[in-house]
DNA sequence: TGAAAATGTTAGGCGCGCCTAAACATTGTG
DNA sequence: CACAATGTTTAGGCGCGCCTAACATTTTCA
């Protein structure tokens, strides 16, 4: 039952920096954690010790840590919760899609089960959160992105819709909503020669099909 | 700046205990506040101290604490942030009323003050949360229960309506929920005899106009 | 009034999560 | 194969918020 907040960023850190692909999730260093945490290595090695203890992540020392299925579950509800309340914040408070992180981040370590699943009713069951990442079932499941692909990854001379951003720090949330991009935009051949390089490899999109391509002309 | 929610807590407990009223705060024992906050007498000297320093608070020693004006402006604002959650809680993901102090709790200690004002807004800027008690709104002032008194107080052979609960542990509030008694309930001359003593002292109530005592026969 | 009871504060210790400094493993290179 | 460079863990310390035990003050009432 032990949880506690920085627990759970631990193992988030964990999830997020290795846990992505189906199956087992991959070693994540100790310092790569700290970074990710804006802690020091000391303190990551003491915490993952802590998860191991108590279930949640194996620890190989001086190789790496990795979550156990009874840890990506867990993580996996936190992130649900995180991606719900982000998705309250801007459908029905009305935030912008680059302040809600923080706020979430707080709200996503309130501790009551009933809440999360009349939150996700409440807001219609929804599948993807305002950055186009899907958001998990209460049973752990979700669905990958499909169709998506990275910007840089898109055939040459393909126009395509903005399905998601990777990483999504602020800095670069705000910088897209002062171009007028966001989730849906359409993004021509033209337009995405003009965008900076950097954004190639956060932009998740979806090419269009030949007849959505014609109906824009 | 610095808070941290032990503080908050504390805080409220300052309130909640002595600062009702307006103009000055009443003095508040420490173990009286170690009561409500399930914590113990030197605990509190602690952190009240640290309340002192911070200029929220004032302590005479062996006499007790209370608020200063900062320090009520602060827990006016936590409370504020706590009923509209509960409002939240309860208008739009459909709790009950004996089920979100808890949640309220912890919500409450989320910190952005564009997340208040825009749930407060979301809302549409309520005034009495679901249990009847007033929100302050954004400057720190409130109406405080009008035409409402204690049921205890009430004239004999009078009917009311139920405009609040005082108190609200959660006990109280299911058995009041068991017996179909909610914010709004009509409570006649005979209704009221039949309910159990202790409750006398908890429900505010706003006693029947004469126009109102006819309209409901 | 003045001793006993009740109440409040100070002293000292503990767990948690963080830190720095130092010791230790692993890896790559001469 | 030794050794330097890099990365990781252990050792030891700190602040916060809590505790119990010991000490101080106030209140009560014989």
């Amino acid at each position: 039952m032990s949880r506690s907040t920085q627990r759970e960023d631990h193992l988030k850190a964990l999830y997020a920096l290795g846990g992505s692909r189906d199956g087992e999730s991959d070693w994540v260093s100790t310092s790569q954690m700290a970074a990710h945490l804006g802690v020091k290595p000391p303190s990551v090695t003491a915490m993952v010790q802590v998860l191991t203890e108590l279930g949640w992540a194996e620890h190989r020392p001086y190789h790496g840590a990795r979550l156990t299925h009874a840890g990506k579950t867990l993580a996996l509800s936190l992130v649900r919760k995180h991606r719900l309340w982000e998705t309250f914040l801007v459908d029905r408070l009305g935030f912008d899609w680059d302040e809600v992180h923080d706020i979430a981040e707080q709200l996503e370590h309130v501790d009551s089960v009933e809440l999360v699943e009349r939150l996700d009713a409440f807001l219609g069951h929804p599948t993807v959160d305002p950055h186009g990442d899907p958001i998990p079932k209460h049973d752990g499941t979700f669905h990958p992105r499909h169709d998506a692909v990275l910007l840089a990854q898109l055939e040459p001379a393909r126009s395509c819709t903005v399905t998601g951003v990777r990483g999504g720090d602020d800095g670069t949330l705000s910088a897209l909503k002062k171009r007028g991009i966001g989730l849906g935009s359409l993004l021509t051949d033209e337009d995405i020669s003009t965008l900076p390089a950097a954004w190639l490899e956060q932009l998740w999109v979806r090419p269009l099909t030949q007849t959505e391509s014609q109906e824009h002309g």
